[in-house]
DNA sequence: GCCGCGCCTTGATTTACATCAAGCTCCCCA
DNA sequence: TGGGGAGCTTGATGTAAATCAAGGCGCGGC
């Protein structure tokens, strides 16, 4: 059943590639290894030296590290067409990260070499690996403000306002894209104060509920909903 | 009193530039520009692009977020040799941080022009980019993991035994890179926390505090204290 | 030498969030 | 249609670290 998937175009089709030349494509599937794994498989562990970087075809992986007394913090949910590594990679170092399957995946491993000769052959390339890793770390960033300066409330309601991405104003109806447990741990919270919280957004009338499935009644309301006891904001005069 | 510095010999200096042709030297240097910034003053504010990255050439700069409450979060020093905002100069998106100047600093101030430049002619520097994009990626990681798996003693622990890179055993002296307010800013923590956890570092002999200048006792002693009130790892048969 | 001002320390109190401990609910599967 | 279990909820309790509030100490200026 569709087991076979055209590698070379695959790759074609994302977006990281998809300005490079035929010969550059074919370059990199030359080096690319297609990959299987079932829910809950582990991809890689931390500390893992990695020879390429990885692309998600379909399923769902998580990045998360894994502290030796079990607890876990999840640090990214990769889906479809996203790819990661890439830093590692480029870092030849250990991998901080251990990376594991939350739905049955299929990924692509593609090899550094191809990638080495597609920056050598093609500087736009290159600039366009330099932008992608600028926006990862960019959101990595976004995410160090999120929990150094803002609230648990706050964090979620942030998590809310970039699902429902579609911005202005309205109501959203948006999908969480794991269980709760782990967007909690995505978001440094634990579950009962995730739910607490959600529960808390639904008595307010900012959102509604129903499993994963989360309707954002008017992104506005929610995005002004600061979690603030009190509004004395009277400075300035 | 040495004002004018020799723009292509400090860029020729830089570990990143340091195996470009002259000729590419040469091209940065007519794009790059020389800033002097005192004690106390801002360099840019969240939210300005950039058309160019900045290198430390003596100094210190701090990179920080600054919450409309007034609330700030140190995110980076950065030193002599040091270079920063290349990320939001290859994303093209607003600067998420403020940069402001800790001590008299000089820095240079080099033109996106002259990188792409020299990304186009020399892969090679691409992927000494690409390779300190990632560093700082991970570092950015390794922050993120500090930040939710570990207590503020470990984070403090962390610190200083980063400082005193000298990783081994033995005694090291080291000395705090800023105010202890700031590094307790950097370290997520308040200032009241922070000398708190100093003092019982103190108290177990494991370091000395004189002003900024701290001497790690014993540097092994002091990874192994990892704040565990109970050391009841009996696990493994 | 003395004053004044940051910076740091120290103690008392508060608080946000985690943890612990039951239950509940939905859904899969028999 | 009913049983079982994962995932979620809910309440009671605990706690690490922030905040509030005074002092002290060191250092540079006069």
């Amino acid at each position: 059943m569709g087991k076979q998937i055209d590698i070379g175009r695959v790759l074609a089709n994302l977006p990281l590639f998809q300005q490079l030349r035929e010969s550059e494509i074919a370059n990199l599937a030359a080096g690319t290894r297609e990959i299987g794994l079932s829910k809950g498989r582990i991809l890689f562990q931390k500390g893992c030296l990695l020879d390429g970087f990885y692309v998600t075809v379909y399923g769902q992986i998580k990045l998360a590290f894994s502290s030796p007394q079990g607890n876990e913090k999840v640090v990214s949910l990769v889906g479809p067409g996203q790819s990661f590594g890439e830093a590692v990679m480029f870092m030849e170092r250990p991998c901080p990260v251990m990376a594991q399957a939350l739905e049955d995946s299929r990924l692509l491993y593609i090899a550094k070499r191809g990638i080495f000769a597609a920056i050598d052959h093609d500087s736009a390339f290159a600039r366009r690996l330099l932008a992608g890793l600028s926006m990862r770390l960019h959101g990595l960033i976004q995410d160090v403000e999120d929990y150094s300066l803002h609230s648990s409330t706050q964090r979620v309601i942030g998590f809310l306002l970039q699902l429902a991405s579609t911005p202005a104003s309205g109501s959203v109806i948006c999908e969480l894209p794991a269980s709760k447990h782990v967007i909690a741990s995505r978001l440094n919270l634990s579950p009962e104060t995730l739910s607490r919280i959600l529960h808390s957004l639904i008595e307010s009338g900012l959102i509604t509920v129903h499993g994963r499935r989360i309707v954002v009644q008017d992104v506005a309301r929610l995005s002004r909903f600061d979690d603030l006891p009190h509004s004395s904001c009277a400075k300035g005069g």
